[in-house]
DNA sequence: ATAATAAGTTAGACCAATCTAACAAATATG
DNA sequence: CATATTTGTTAGATTGGTCTAACTTATTAT
């Protein structure tokens, strides 16, 4: 059973191995806002404890162990997220905060109840997908939008990037997971694109935001 | 803002006051399950926050601040168990365990919708009461039924004792909160009540049993 | 009232998680 | 290639929560 604490640093690693950042020493201290040394130390006990493996001045890696663990601290996470939203009725800028607390709760009764609630999802609606009860993720492709050309039509799957305030902007456009968009004309001048919505309105969404939407053809 | 630990010595003194119980360091050593010197050490130190009072030899007692933030605990920890049998379905003796992890969520907000979701109660179904925003509690007044007299009639408001066995008993003898009790006879040579129920049944209860029964005159 | 028992305290230790200051090793750069 | 920069490590301290052993101070019981 790994501490609170623990659990923070193997979700860290999790995420940073997942973005295939070279999880260093320093950048994991940069992660957890900590010192370096607090970080080396920990690495050092968490080694031992069997859940990574290090070697001086090599990147850090989850072993089987660590990697099924964080993916599990993941599934708690985006669970109470759903739930959190779909039951309870939270703004999705609202969840994330109390799902960081929540995701400590060992009870995995309490989270199974939670999943068979929501129909057993395997994609949260960030496009995340959720491990299962073994940690095993269902490994999905979606495209940015950036890469989609003129004329074609897409569904929004996923965000690359889940800040409150891309979602509160995408939230007033009126765009939501599963929105079909047609990209109806991209500026060259400043690769901003021009979209057609569901309900027929037009808007305008800069590269950048873009870069953030995962799509699926359809 | 109390560590969890603290949190859990708080609702541990709160319950022993409201238990009528003198709470020594000795008696607190027992119920958190530690040394004397760790209960001792941490007394001091809830003393420093302004949570207690404490005089060697002499009871401890809560402050203001303190018995509030005790009742804020156990606000949390009932609207958990109740959203836990009510909203997720689960066995009564089954939510104890997860009420007592999640009772430490910092988030006020997710309690404040759990108590909206369900609304707005002020007993759990042991008929306990559940401390508002504030920490204040309905009082209620109720009375055991033993100190009820003969002809009298009741109803079942609370229970003094809520162990699992105690709601078992109950539910097989098909009493439960809100039940209307006429006590029909005391036996004199053990105390036991002969109680008739709504449904014409007459039942016999033990004087242990009525010590539980916490009621009120209708 | 004095001895036995219970209650409370002190001292010293440990572990988890953190810090800063100082140093060492590897990598990058002029 | 030599030096500057980045990266990692050591050492020593702190805080929160816990322990045991040994001691002191009340209470109780004979």
């Amino acid at each position: 059973m790994p501490t609170q604490t623990k659990e923070n640093y193997l979700k860290a690693i999790y995420f940073l191995s997942k973005e295939n950042i070279n999880v260093s020493i320093t950048e994991l201290s940069k992660r957890m806002s900590v010192s370096k040394p607090t970080a080396n130390n920990m690495v050092k006990k968490m080694q031992e404890k069997g859940w990574l493996f290090y070697k001086k001045y090599k990147p850090i890696k989850l072993t089987i162990k660590g990697e099924r663990l964080g993916a599990l601290i993941v599934r708690k996470h985006r669970l109470t997220e759903m739930f959190l939203s779909q039951v309870m009725s939270f703004g999705w800028e609202e969840v994330h905060d109390i799902a960081e607390e929540i995701e400590h709760i060992s009870s995995n009764l309490f989270f199974d109840r939670m999943d068979e609630i929501l129909g057993f999802p395997t994609l949260d609606p960030h496009g995340s997908p959720i491990p299962d009860k073994n940690g095993k993720i269902l490994e999905v492709n979606y495209l940015k939008l950036t890469t989609i050309k003129e004329g074609q039509k897409v569904k929004l799957c996923g965000l690359d990037n889940s800040s409150k305030d891309l979602l509160v902007y995408l939230n007033n456009k009126k765009i939501k997971l599963g929105s079909v968009l047609l990209v109806l004309h991209i500026e060259k001048f400043d690769n901003s694109f021009e979209i057609l919505l569901e309900n027929n309105s037009t808007i305008l969404l800069t590269f950048n935001v873009c870069k953030s939407l995962l799509v699926e053809e359809v």
